[in-house]
DNA sequence: ATCATAGTCGTCTGCCTGACGATAAACACT
DNA sequence: AGTGTTTATCGTCAGGCAGACGACTATGAT
């Protein structure tokens, strides 16, 4: 049967990106300045079409690299080496969405170790790490207090699914040492579980907890002491992705 | 700025649907057996093209009905009715997942209680419910050993991505009262968790978790003797959607 | 030297789970 | 009527793990 355009409607298949880091004990995400209408000079998630011959999962990386330089790499391979993990969130397709047309877009999560400065792409005329708690709150704050523009299109919803979907997955996963350097410490690691959930917790428990899961964490070799105090054993990622039992949120 | 077809290249997006029930101690998948090529006569998963007024979760939800007569409720509603539970899974964009175009399909899992019998929709020339064990051991055997055709396009894939995300899905969460009727018993409860994770359960540690977490099970006030034996008090769904701390999937 | 900071090792208590004994209430036989 | 089978439900006990928290160690700052 010959392919018969006017069976379906067309659509435009788009990739949006949450990439998240954790910068001065805050969980950020990235967002770029948009740069023509609509929404023009809004705040938005990072983001562009699919190409023609492009699987999902190599847009996705395409734009990473775009905007960041970050390579990212297959889910199954080991985490050593720099790249940032990167995952299929979901997909949005409200035929309203976008005012220009019918776009559906598979929003995808990133997340990345603490980065030296943005690095905007030829699209977008500014690039900020952006602290999630003030994108999130409605209408959102700057850091004086007032009130900033929320995200454009539906972004906000796309950035609270995938903040969602990190905060859930480092319970039962090693998700988190995808925000650390490669070689980190188990009181840096526990600063990454602070700044996503937002809650305090116990050093020793934590320590007890992430050295006592065998395969989570391998010891590096060496020790520094980047945060000051007495100095910490260095860590490598161990190859257990899945934590079992899981480290557990606290309420509230 | 206007509307500019050449800047992006078209997509035809569909739905495509993991529907599944829990049939005589089995967890079973509905299939169709397509009518035209590609593929013609193999199985695949129920799906269709978006329209062009439609959300997602709309057009999942009118395939859902077409193929079952099943309504979906609202994930946001109290699964109080006799819908099926319907949410979005994941979503496959390979260039050449159909050969005849560019399609991105939107995979939605759809979580039903033993239904009667299969209602084919008008667009495929059979339906029935295969167990997910034959369907997704390669080549999939027919129920006397004979070697059976894979399922059409990447829906094996589809299917073996749903079966995890309910497999995981029902640790923590009350999801697996979806696939019972409105009213159940601990027993029936059980054999869900069985049947999807193919595993025995400790009827009585079983009934100690379940009646023990708040919210997730109310009772209904009668009690039934259908499954035989001691007659057994109904209950159903509360409104406790997590299970903290969750139902441990044994090992192996 | 003293303090502040951060890391690491232990202890104790309470909760939850897995393993399993015991009893209860139905039905199917003989 | 009695016996066996099936399923449901309650209880007990030991081990594992988490939360709370005390104690000690090893750095740099003052």
């Amino acid at each position: 049967m010959p392919y018969d355009p006017s069976a379906f409607p067309p659509f435009a298949v788009t990739v949006d990106l949450v990439v998240l880091t954790v910068r001065r004990h805050a969980l950020c995400a990235l967002t770029v300045r948009r740069g023509e209408p609509p929404f023009q000079g809004r705040w938005a998630l990072p983001g562009g079409f699919v190409r023609d011959d492009e699987d999902l999962a190599q847009a996705a990386a395409r734009e990473l690299a775009e905007e960041t330089g970050l390579r990212a790499h297959d889910p199954s391979a080991p985490a050593q080496d720099n790249g940032a993990h990167l995952e299929q969130l979901a997909t949005y397709g409200d035929p309203k969405r976008d005012p220009r047309m019918r776009v559906v877009s598979v929003a995808h999560l990133a997340l990345a170790p603490d980065l030296p400065a943005p690095r905007p792409g030829s699209d977008a005329s500014g690039a900020r790490w952006a602290p999630v708690e003030e994108l999130l709150q409605q209408g959102g704050h700057g850091r004086d207090g007032e009130q900033a523009a929320p995200l454009a299109f539906d972004h906000a919803q796309i950035l609270a699914d995938g903040v969602e979907r990190a905060r859930s997955k480092i319970e039962y996963s090693s998700l988190a040492t995808a925000f650390c350097p490669p070689e980190f410490t188990v009181g840096e690691l526990r600063r990454v579980y602070e700044a996503v959930w937002g809650v305090a917790l116990d050093p020793r428990n934590f320590h007890r907890k992430v050295t006592g899961t065998p395969g989570f964490l391998v010891p590096a070799g060496g020790t520094t002491t980047r945060q000051g105090g007495r100095p910490a054993q260095l860590f490598r990622a161990g190859g257990a992705t899945l934590l079992n039992p899981p480290m557990l949120r606290p309420e509230v």
